[in-house]
RNA sequence: GGACGCUUAGCUCAGUUGGUUAGAGCACCUGCUUCACACGCAGGGGGUCACUGGUUCGAGUCCAGUAGCGUCCA
């Protein structure tokens, strides 16, 4: 067997594990009958995307469910898989033709989508690539696209099926407009940024009272041709007599428009009066719709004004255009004032410039399965951690709205409706839509192809993805579907995601799913799966969420150099408690790699201890055991062994990560390292009790790295094959992790029953010692292992102590441990079992060792009286539960009995 | 404006159904190269649990309100 080193080197380690991993295809998803299926699907990361700390959490969660999964013998699939990201992708790619002074016009659709799907092949998927250095054990050979061609089908499939459903149709709406990529984005492609504006008030004049006017507030006054109204509050008292009335339009084309009333106007803002420019704004286009007031577009799709805005505007860009627009108000005395002005504007996240609210033809969808959708979390079949974010979806299914579900972008899947040549689109209604000879929807397209158009947008990025978790899994072909086991592996087990997709991503999922799986069946059988947790938000140290252009988001490929993928998987894991936002530390990460080095040096003193034993299996090493050689540190060790992988298995349970990464560090290092280890090295002095030791040590390694792994996969792999835990040729992974109770089961089928007693005691002999080291390092001895120690203690106390003495010694770092019927004038400290003393009387500072004394006598005094106050309180003594009393009443004794030795101590010293 | 969350040690956070003297990691101070580990060991200092009231024998924990911060929705 090779030597363990004297530190973890995590670089060559992480390497030759996955690639042995992937030789031996150990991440297969595998249909096994009478397994348990556990299924996760990866949120697929754009097709642009690089490594960011978020995906490090999402991931190494996604790993650590199925990695365990696996140990507890389920026929595991993590299926991984990348978006093609429309906009973004579509964006990378006209980037680089712009450096070459070329638009995606110069090529052409055709020849411009074979360059993005030349980019996509050479410079896509790149996290695909990050991921395995995370060690993710996803099954590679099932990775999916979503421009695959069979991916593609299910998206097409679904549209051509919504359509005869009813569910699509087309529609002129308000939508937000990127004049830079010239489509129609979606809400979250919007990021609302505080812009310091200017606010203009504009006065419009009355055409039936010349000398009176309406003021108006407005930030857009190149709009202002194309306002339609001026609009008030109908219960406004200032404008009782107006309403009704005609203004003349303070811009453009001469025009006389109405006032009118309508309650959205807010009579606090401004004057209480707005312009009314329906093709501009949103509230406007409801309120003209109300009143049916005309709509006026000023703008182009690029932002440039248009002939509607008069000669004076026409052909400027927006930005021009509003100071133009500013002069030409001013020179007309129309403009009363310029106020700076603080407001919100939605920004287009690709081209970062504002979004123009644009009334534009778009594809529309209404959502199947709404009630329903609410009924699975509702009911519970779908249950989502932490809870709360329940709420949040279920009132989003209770105000939802209609899907823009097209684009007018070239990269994604073009949508497949035909009409027929020299049809007027502005005219479609939704009858001509259902009409067969107009337009044509299917897959195939029309049989005469040479007598239609078809339509150019692209659906929406979403509409592939909302299919994610039945689509990577053959549907719709039912040769696939049998081929990549649907039936085995949906609905899947856990989704695990960020909140901010829950109104995208995840209640789209579940509509579709149960809008398309398995169509009469129970809910139970539709949804797309049954667990969804809800990761936080990685912020840096000021709590801003990390970006790409804040440049404040470390880069996790780094991070893996310096503290290696366990570290960083330990790191964050640990930092990431449920459903909190996560404030990036990178000694948390620091953590991680000190807890590898840790375990790592754990497994060499092992090795250096000592033969190896027989490690093949669990039983073989049970039968190591000698439960005759048990000392109370064996017994307390493997219960706290039981415990330990008890509390793990109720956090992951429960997805409590955190949780269960901080139980397993504190029993490792605390319990394990800092106590067993060390008790150890003086049993492992006497071969009457050397090999038991050994063998516990074993167990409690073995069971360890089983606990481990699914966190730290690479250092867990590699000790595990360093001690002889698997047989050749196997992973970890083809053990069986024993729970809790199994575990118990078979140490007690060795005949082992664990000393409760035993595990007080050796909470007693910790403290014994911790005071011991105390008291040596309060009279600067800390190094000096020649001390001796004496101490007063029951017959009882000091047996405990004499049986464990050698230990004591050692731990302690002293000459000696002796009993004694009286000391006087030592330094002394009162512990759970005795008196200790210090054989320095003749050096010691006896004023300060008295100082020593009477603050712990005063501290101890107070709590004394706490405790007798408490006691003494006839409420508490009838109304406390008995246990709960009986603790007190043996605290109260306890403390009494403490301080009167304090007392006869301080006493003794004069 | 509405909903949700947060406020505990210098920092980042745990703290299960209310029950001994509120914990961890990091940072800090002191000592230690002790034959697994200085990526370490030992010891130590540090908290009016945001605030105000209430319920209770007992509140970091439950209730009401206030303040501050954050997120989402409109």
């Amino acid at each position: 067997m090779p030597e363990i080193t004297k530190s973890y080197e995590s670089r060559d380690v992480e390497k030759k594990w996955y690639a042995a991993w992937q030789a031996a295809h150990a991440f297969a998803g595998r249909v096994l009958p009478g397994k348990e299926p556990h299924t996760i699907v990866i949120p697929p990361p754009n097709v642009t995307g690089v490594l960011t700390m978020g995906h490090v959490l999402n991931n190494t969660l996604q790993d650590i469910l199925t990695r365990r999964a696996r140990l507890e013998g389920k026929s595991a699939l993590w299926l991984p898989g990348t978006d093609h990201a429309g906009i973004a992708t579509q964006t990378v790619v006209e980037r680089e033709l712009r450096k070459q002074k070329k638009t995606r016009h110069d090529f052409g659709r055709e020849k411009f989508l074979a360059k993005v799907w030349e980019w996509r092949h050479e410079k896509g998927g790149i996290i695909l690539e990050q991921l395995r250095r995370l060690g993710a054990s996803c099954d590679w050979e099932r990775t999916q696209f979503t421009m695959d061609p069979h991916y593609s089908k299910a998206v097409l499939t679904v549209f051509a099926d919504l359509f005869q459903k009813g569910h699509i149709y087309r529609g002129k709406r308000m939508v937000n407009w990127c004049p830079v990529s010239q489509t129609a984005l979606s809400d979250e492609e919007v990021i609302m940024k505080p812009v310091n504006g200017t606010l203009y008030r504009v006065r419009y004049e009355r055409t039936d009272a010349p000398g009176q006017f309406i003021e108006v507030k407005t930030t857009r006054p190149e709009t202002i041709p194309g306002d339609v109204a001026i609009a008030v509050h109908p219960d406004d008292p200032r404008y009782a007599g107006w309403i009704g009335k005609k203004v003349r339009r303070a811009l453009g084309p001469a025009a006389e428009i109405p006032i009118i009333a309508d309650p959205a106007v807010d009579r606090e803002f401004g004057s209480g009066a707005l312009k009314i420019t329906p093709a501009h704004d949103k509230t406007d286009f409801e309120i003209g719709l109300r009143h049916q007031l005309p709509v006026i577009d000023v703008l182009e799709a690029d932002g440039k004004l248009n002939a509607l805005a008069g000669p004076e505007l026409a052909g400027l860009d927006r930005f021009a255009g509003r100071k133009k627009a500013a002069e030409l108000l001013q020179a007309s005395g129309a403009l009363l004032a310029e106020e700076p002005y603080a407001n919100n504007v939605g920004y287009s996240e690709r081209a970062d410039v504002p979004i123009e609210p644009r009334l534009t033809w778009q594809w529309w969808l209404r959502y199947p399965r709404v009630e329903e959708a609410k009924t699975a979390v509702r009911d519970g079949h779908i249950k989502f951690y932490p809870e709360r974010w329940s709420k949040v979806y279920l009132h989003w299914l209770e105000n939802i709205q209609d899907w823009c579900i097209s684009r007018q972008l070239w990269w994604g899947h073009r949508i497949p409706v035909w009409y027929r040549q020299g049809l007027d689109r502005e005219k479609l209604t939704e009858a001509d839509l259902r009409d067969a000879t107009k337009v044509h929807v299917s897959l195939a397209g029309p049989a005469d192809p040479e007598n239609w158009v078809q339509e150019d947008d692209v659906l929406d990025t979403w509409a592939s993805s909302w299919l994610w978790p039945f689509a990577t899994l053959g549907w719709p072909e039912a040769d696939q579907m049998k081929a990549q086991g649907l039936d085995h592996f949906y609905p899947t087990t856990t989704l695990v995601t960020a909140p901010d997709i829950i109104f995208f991503w995840v209640a789209r999922m579940i509509m579709a799913g149960l809008e398309f799986m398995r169509p009469g069946e129970s809910i139970e059988r539709r949804i797309p799966f049954k667990h969804v947790y809800f990761t936080g938000i990685i912020r840096d140290q000021q709590g801003r969420k990390m970006s790409k252009s804040l440049g404040n988001s470390p880069d996790p490929l780094d991070l893996i150099d310096k503290y290696g993928a366990d570290g960083l998987r330990f790191g964050i894991v640990s930092i990431a408690p449920q459903g909190q936002d996560i404030r990036f530390q990178e000694d948390r990460i620091e953590g991680g790699k000190n807890f590898c080095n840790k375990l790592w040096n754990a497994c060499r003193f092992r090795q250096m201890s000592g033969e190896a034993g027989d490690n093949s299996t669990l039983p073989a090493i049970v039968a190591r055991l000698n439960p005759a050689k048990f000392d109370a540190d064996d017994h307390a060790i493997l219960d706290r062994l039981l415990a330990t992988t008890r509390d793990v298995d109720r956090s992951f349970h429960e997805f409590e990560f955190s949780a269960a990464v901080q139980a397993m560090y504190g029993f490792f290092w605390n319990d394990f390292c800092d106590w067993y280890v060390e008790v150890s090295k003086s049993k492992l002095q006497s071969p009457d009790t050397k090999p038991n030791c050994l063998a516990i040590q074993d167990l409690v390694l073995r069971q360890t790295l089983l606990l481990l792994h699914p966190v730290i996969p690479f250092i867990t792999e590699e000790l595990w094959c360093l001690l002889g835990y698997g047989a050749p040729g196997k992973f970890l992974e083809d053990a069986r992790l024993e729970n809790a109770s199994q575990l118990a089961t078979s140490s007690l089928t060795h005949g082992l029953a664990l000393d409760r007693a035993a595990v007080a005691a050796v909470e007693k002999l910790k403290a014994f010692v911790s005071q011991a080291r105390a008291l040596k390092a309060d009279h600067h001895l800390a190094s000096r292992r020649d001390v001796r120690l004496f101490v007063t203690a029951t017959a009882t106390d000091w047996a405990v102590l004499a049986a464990n003495l050698a230990k004591l010694v050692r731990m302690i770092g002293a000459a000696e441990i002796a009993l004694k019927e009286t000391v006087d004038g030592a330094p002394a400290i009162v512990t759970p079992l005795g008196t200790l003393y210090l054989d320095l009387a003749s050096t010691v500072d006896v004023g300060a060792e008295k100082v020593r004394l009477a603050k712990e006598l005063d501290q101890l005094t107070k709590h004394v009286a706490g405790t007798a106050a408490r006691l003494s309180n006839e409420a508490f003594v009838s109304k406390a539960p008995p246990a709960v009393l009986a603790g007190a009443r043996q605290q109260l004794a306890d403390q009494q009995a403490k301080r009167a030795e304090l007392e006869r101590l301080l006493k003794s010293l004069g």
